[in-house]
DNA sequence: TTATTTATCACAAAAATTTGCAATTACTAT
DNA sequence: ATAGTAATTGCAAATTTTTGTGATAAATAA
């Protein structure tokens, strides 16, 4: 029942989707989740409330949210995350030595974004990026 | 038998895995397969000179190479594509509305890099990055 | 409201990916 | 060379993800 709630039941209906109490449930339990979680976690906060969605249902639906950017995702560590786009852009770094994930702010990627669009035309989803790399204590060892 | 090659066994072997045949043969076929393939494709290469590697075997090997950046992967349109990571680095636009795949040139990553490197004492893996987005032409639609 | 249309759903089946395990084989040290 | 050891493999089973399909229900128009 957020904000952003409001705005995804009109978008759904603009992209020609329909909206079903599935999707709404689906969206509602991933605004109150918040961070990442996994397709088997999603489903079983869906399950809890409604045991009658099946897991095909999830997968599907996820995927549109996705798609449409409803649902950012990342790999992080083997595992693909998914996270809902809110209004507070952010990236991550994910150590491949210790599997941390640290948190990036927005703006190192205005110049790179500012370059592909002039450079290119190509307008990048830089809402959530992931970058693979080795932290600094890992870097030691 | 590439110059990789050579660099490859000896590596496996700094990291205290085993130089099998099935290693071998999987990275040889990754080697002259070239682009990007799909673990399907990356099977039946492999099977056509070796019927009896399991694809268990080509799972479980492209991970380990991966988890060691011998072979990049990135996620093309729903589909993960692994590459053998070359002396080339490169990374790649992919555009959700046409699917088309834009090469991007290395240096694009160069200033990101450096400041995640000074700042956070964070070094990326910057060879193959994927970023996804709109091109010029499925802006206009 | 009610009827019509067609996207979506639950279920089942298929396909893809991962995991457990006994047999094999690469490496190491004798 | 040979023996010892431990990682790796193929196979089978388990798990995860995707897909096909008839029944259901959301949107649209009368």
């Amino acid at each position: 029942m957020s904000h952003n709630q409001q705005n995804f039941v009109q978008q759904l209906r603009e992209l020609g989707y329909r909206v079903t109490p599935q999707r709404q449930l689906i969206m509602d339990t991933l605004c109150e989740m918040g961070g990442h979680a996994t397709i088997n976690q999603i489903y079983e906060n869906v399950h809890d409330r409604a045991p009658a969605i099946d897991r095909a249902t999830i997968y599907r639906t996820i995927h549109l949210f996705n798609e449409h950017q409803f649902v950012l995702s990342a790999v992080i560590n083997g595992q693909t995350m998914y996270e809902i786009a809110d209004a507070h852009p952010h990236h991550h770094l994910v150590c491949r030595g210790c599997q941390r994930v640290i948190p990036l702010a927005d703006h190192h990627f205005h110049d790179l974004a500012q370059h592909l669009r002039e450079e290119h035309g190509f307008a990048p989803d830089i809402n959530h990026i992931t970058l693979h790399g080795l932290c600094a204590t890992c870097q030691e060892n």
